[in-house]
DNA sequence: TTAGTTCTGGTCAATGTGACTTTAACTAAT
DNA sequence: ATTAGTTAAAGTCACATTGACCAGAACTAA
């Protein structure tokens, strides 16, 4: 079977098996610690079930569909494992090194996604899917180590810089939950007074009249993000 | 042939022919101007000899060998192209969509490069080959003005914050030049006063002994980069 | 010798940030 | 009902960074 492949340059055509191409996805979600009950970082991960790493733990994923993009593909495996719907998703990267399957070439095209702690306290659970704090995910089948670590590299640095700890939120949120989500994702205590004033004094944080009743000291004010999830290519133009 | 993949999830497997992958780099180089004589980001093209698209500009590319990592190749063509070793080099995205290809589901992963422009002005020009203006390069074939434009941006970004500018220039250079790099990516004019107090500044640059003579008029001093490329999971804990 | 240009170091006002203080608003315990 | 305890929210101050601008140094060309 020739292969057509023809892409951009003028090339010639190739007999041997290209290599294969899977989809897989780094799916963060904030949940209570155990312990300490404060918001801290979880992966799910889903134990292999044949060989090569038969009963390790890795990164959902499979192949890529013929009729998806890749970002629909990325958003299927995550509602396959986890039941749930990326309220973020962004391409991480395209890993294509030589040994990273001991049995065959494969480049996976990774994903990572964020989901809101209120659907992932519902998200499935079962003997081969299992949620982990994300820095202590042990050892993982193939390369997944490198790419859950480099994940965890891009979700800070977009975290630190972009506007997206929002999506880890609902609709309506208190400064404090926000300034959670930074601790808990770049492990480290905020100001509090610092933190509100940077984070009021962007354009994207609007102000409801509504304050969350309910708690034990004084209601905090109800904000509203109104800002666009970002400007990756398969984001691009989104009016 | 029974696919041996099940990454992570565990999936049924697939039949169909999977998607071809390719390799594209969008190579940027900065050349004097025409008529200013400033310099300004030039990146090359290779004309499409068959269909789709045959006779219209696109970025050099072509399959992935059995036996490359994705850097490699894209290594690769960039020598096949022009001739050239680049001195910066980066993955830019994955480009899966559907539709991007008329005959057949292409999936390309694309990478950036810088080249110096000492090299870049030996480097290979043909009937099939030719550099264009960043900023114009007409209608190209399949996605790829979109590509190039992408590629731009995250090249425009990677100079306000990272430090890159520097894989445009040899190993001594005056900051003079290093402004003239600033100004030709983004396009607007930066004072050298300001400029230089920012530059030197940070730790990577080094101030060396030398001044570049023979100019018109004050002789600058040369610096040299110390700085290490990047951080990609390709280039990781390079010592 | 002078005019023209770039290189280099400097000032100043405006802005942003981290550390900290103070007052407001609520609950829970006494 | 009063008070203690806690979080929300606003403000103060010292410090660093930035953009706009100025001035002297160092060279070439007329």
């Amino acid at each position: 079977m020739g292969i057509v492949y023809t892409s951009a340059a003028n090339v010639a055509e190739r007999r041997s098996a290209p290599p294969s191409l899977a989809i897989s996805t780094v799916i963060f979600a904030l949940r209570p610690s155990e312990k300490s009950g404060r918001p801290t970082l979880w992966i799910p991960l889903v134990r292999r079930i044949r060989e090569p790493y038969k009963d390790l733990w890795a990164l959902p994923g499979g192949p890529l569909t013929h009729s998806e993009s890749l970002q629909d593909a990325a958003s299927r495996n995550l509602q396959e494992t986890t039941g749930l719907a990326p309220s973020y998703l962004e391409q991480l990267y395209a890993f294509g090194g030589l040994h990273r399957s001991p049995s065959q070439r494969v480049v996976s095209i990774v994903y990572w996604a964020l989901v809101q702690p209120t659907e992932a306290a519902l998200a499935d659970e079962s003997e081969n899917v299992r949620w982990f704090r994300a820095d202590r995910v042990g050892d993982l089948a193939f390369d997944h180590n490198a790419i859950v670590d480099y994940a965890l590299w891009r979700l800070r640095n977009k975290l630190a810089y972009g506007s997206i700890a929002y999506h880890f939120l609902g609709e309506y949120f208190t400064l404090a939950q926000v300034r959670e989500v930074y601790e808990a994702v770049l492990d480290r205590q905020l100001d509090p007074a610092n933190f509100r004033r940077q984070i009021t004094s962007t354009p994207e944080i609007e102000e409801t009249g509504e304050y969350l009743q309910g708690g034990k000291h004084r209601p905090p004010r109800l904000y509203r993000f109104t800002g666009r999830p970002g400007l990756d290519p398969d984001n691009r133009s989104t009016p």
